[in-house]
DNA sequence: TCTGTTGCATGAATATGCCTCATGTTGATC
DNA sequence: GATCAACATGAGGCATATTCATGCAACAGA
C-alpha cells in the first residue's frame, strides 16, 4: 500500500554522499548532476517527513534518520554484490586467471587493498601481479603474459579495450623551509634550480617533464630512488623535489614532514586506465574487479576524481 | 561501470512470483498487469545470460540463480522493511496504542501471526483484542474503545477510514457421503433440505444467508456453533452443511475429512476490510500492521486474492 | 563593501524507460 | 480440432527522473 519511494539508485546516493561529503562530489561519482541528487534528497526527506542531513557544514552531517538509511544502503549494497557475483560464477564458472602488469610505482598503495578484496570474492581466480616494470605493459597483455595492465595513457590498439578507473591531481612536495613553501601553485620556471626526485622510469612516463618542464625548454638535475618514501626523506633532506601524486604524500603532508603545491594554474592531472585484451572485457570477474579498484580507491584515497 | 539493473521492483517481483507460484497471481499481488512482469523477467534473464525459471511447470520452478536472487530479494526486503520502521519510529517514537476488535470468527486463524510478527517490531505499541464478539465493531472505534476494527463492508462513516485486507471464496462443506457431495457448484435450492450449520451471530453478518439463501426465498433450518473444528465435526457427522472460507477448511479437505463445493456459479466472495479512525491512518505502527497483517495472511492462506 | 566563487535549491523542459494495450504463441483438456 | 489459460512480444503512451537555467546563501579576497 504505502509506496516505499526509495529505490536503489537513493541508497546508491547516500554512500556516494558519505564518501564524498558534498552533494556535488557525489553527483560525480554516481554520473549524474548535482541537482538530480539535490531532487532525490529533497524527495527523500520529504517522503519521511525528516531531515535527512545538515547541508550547512562542510562536509554536510548524516542526522540519525540519514544514518540509518545509510546503514540500510550498506547492508543492501553488499548483499545486491554478493548476489551479482553468484550469478556471474553460476554462468561463467568459478576460475579464472588475472595477472597484473603495472608500471607505476606508487600503484601498490591502491593495488594492494583492491587484490585483497578481489581474492575474497573469488577465492578460485588465480590473482598475479607480474613483477618487475615493463615499460610496455600492454605488450605484456597480446604476448599473453599478462591479462590486465594498469597504464596512465588509454593509447588505440588493435585487440585491446581500456577502461578508465580514476583521474587524480599531481603535486609538487618540498622542503618545509624550502623557499617557494608558501607557494600556492608552482610554475614550469620555478623547477629550473631544482633537483627534481624521481621513480628510475623512462622520461616518458613522467608527465611533469612531459606535459610542463619540456615543453618550457627546461631540464633540471634528477636523482632517482625507487620508494616512494625514500624520495620523501631526499625532499625533506632538502636534497630536491618532487612530483607525486596527491594521495601518496597526503599522509606526510598531515604530519607536516613536506609542503606542497600545485603544478600549473590548472593543477597536473593525471588519469590511470586497465587495458585488457577485447575479449577478456565481457568476463564477470575481469569487471568484478574493475568494480572493486575503483570502489576500494574511492574509499581509501583523497583527492580523487571519477573518470569517463 | 557495469549497470545493474536490478531494482528494487524485480526482487518484489521475485518475492510474489515465489509466493504464488504464476505470472499472473503474481502481477496481480504487485499491483501491475502480467505483461508487465513478463517484460520485467525477460529483462533480467537477458541481462544475466541465464534463465532464471522454468515456465512450462505449474507452480513455476526457480532454477538455481533464480534460487539465488530470491534469497537476494528475502534478505534485502526484510532490511528495506526495518529501516523505514525505524525511521518511522524516530518521527513518530516508539510507543502508542493498538486495540483491535473483531467480528469474524475465523479471524484468529490469520490475525495470531500477524499479531506476533507486529509485536516483534514494534515492542513498545501496546496490543490487544477487544475482547468478546461485537455486533458493530466499527462503534467501538468511535467511542475509543478500540482503534482498528476488522469488517467485512466498508460501509462509509464520518470519521471512519477502511483500508482492503484481502479477498477469499466461501465453500459450502458437507460430509463424504451426502448426496450431492460430487457437485462442484451449489446453487440455492440445494441449501431447501439441509441444515446450516454457523457461527452464533446475527443473520445480517452470514454473506451466503443475505446474498443467494434470502434472495431465492430460502430459509434452511440452523445450528450453532462456537468453533470452527466443531462446526467441521458436525458436517462430517451428516448433522447438515456449512458456508465457511476456503482458507479455513483447506486443511480438513486435503485430509479428507469433509467435501466442499462452490457457492453458486461464480462463487461467494468474501471480503476484509481494516476500519481506522481517519486520524489514526497516518500513524505509522497502524499502516505497517495492516501490511503485516496482508503479508502474513498472503503467505499462510492458501487461496486469497488481493483487494483493491 | 563589493565582487567573484563555490555549493545547494528550485521550477520548467526534456528524455528515459516502464507499463499497458492489443495481439500472438504455446500447451493442456475435452 | 477447438477452446481456454497462461505466458510472450511489439508498439505506444505516460509518468517521472534528469537536465538546464537560474536563484540564493555563504565565504574569501580585494
Amino acid at each position: 500500500m504505502q509506496q516505499s519511494l526509495l529505490e536503489l539508485r537513493h541508497l546508491k546516493t547516500l554512500l556516494a554522499l558519505a564518501e564524498t561529503g558534498s552533494v556535488s562530489q557525489a553527483a560525480k561519482r554516481v554520473f549524474l548532476t548535482q541537482s538530480a541528487l539535490s531532487h532525490q534528497l529533497k524527495a527523500l526527506e520529504e517522503h519521511y517527513g525528516l531531515p535527512l542531513f545538515e547541508r550547512k557544514t562542510q562536509p554536510l552531517r548524516f542526522t540519525p534518520a540519514g544514518e540509518r538509511l545509510l546503514t540500510l544502503a550498506r547492508e543492501v549494497g553488499a548483499r545486491m554484490a554478493a548476489a551479482e557475483r553468484d550469478i556471474t560464477r553460476l554462468r561463467e564458472g568459478e576460475a579464472g586467471e588475472l595477472r597484473i602488469a603495472v608500471e607505476c610505482h606508487t600503484c601498490f598503495d591502491w593495488l594492494m587493498p583492491a587484490m585483497d578484496a578481489f581474492r575474497r570474492h573469488w577465492p578460485a581466480v588465480e590473482l598475479d601481479i607480474v613483477s618487475g616494470f615493463h615499460a610496455d605493459p600492454v605488450g605484456l597483455l597480446l604476448t599473453r603474459r599478462a591479462d590486465l595492465a594498469i597504464t596512465s595513457e588509454a593509447e588505440p590498439l588493435d585487440g585491446i579495450s581500456y577502461q578508465p578507473l580514476f583521474a587524480y591531481d599531481m603535486v609538487v612536495i618540498m622542503a618545509n623551509d624550502h623557499p617557494l613553501a608558501g607557494k600556492a601553485v608552482w610554475q614550469a620556471e620555478d623547477f629550473v634550480t631544482e633537483t627534481l626526485i624521481q621513480y628510475p622510469v623512462p622520461d616518458a612516463m613522467l608527465d611533469l617533464l612531459c606535459k610542463v618542464l619540456k615543453p618550457a625548454g627546461i631540464n633540471p638535475a634528477r636523482r632517482t630512488s625507487e620508494l616512494t618514501i625514500a624520495i620523501i626523506q631526499l625532499v625533506a633532506s632538502r636534497r630536491g623535489v618532487a612530483a607525486l601524486p596527491y594521495w601518496a604524500v597526503q599522509p606526510y603532508l598531515d604530519k607536516g614532514y613536506v609542503a606542497s603545491a600545485r603544478i600549473g594554474a590548472d593543477g597536473l592531472q593525471s588519469e590511470l586506465y586497465a587495458a585488457l585484451r577485447s575479449d577478456d572485457a565481457a568476463l564477470g570477474y575481469m569487471q568484478d574487479f574493475l568494480d572493486t579498484v575503483r570502489e576500494q580507491s574511492f574509499a581509501t584515497l583523497p583527492g580523487l576524481s571519477v573518470l569517463a
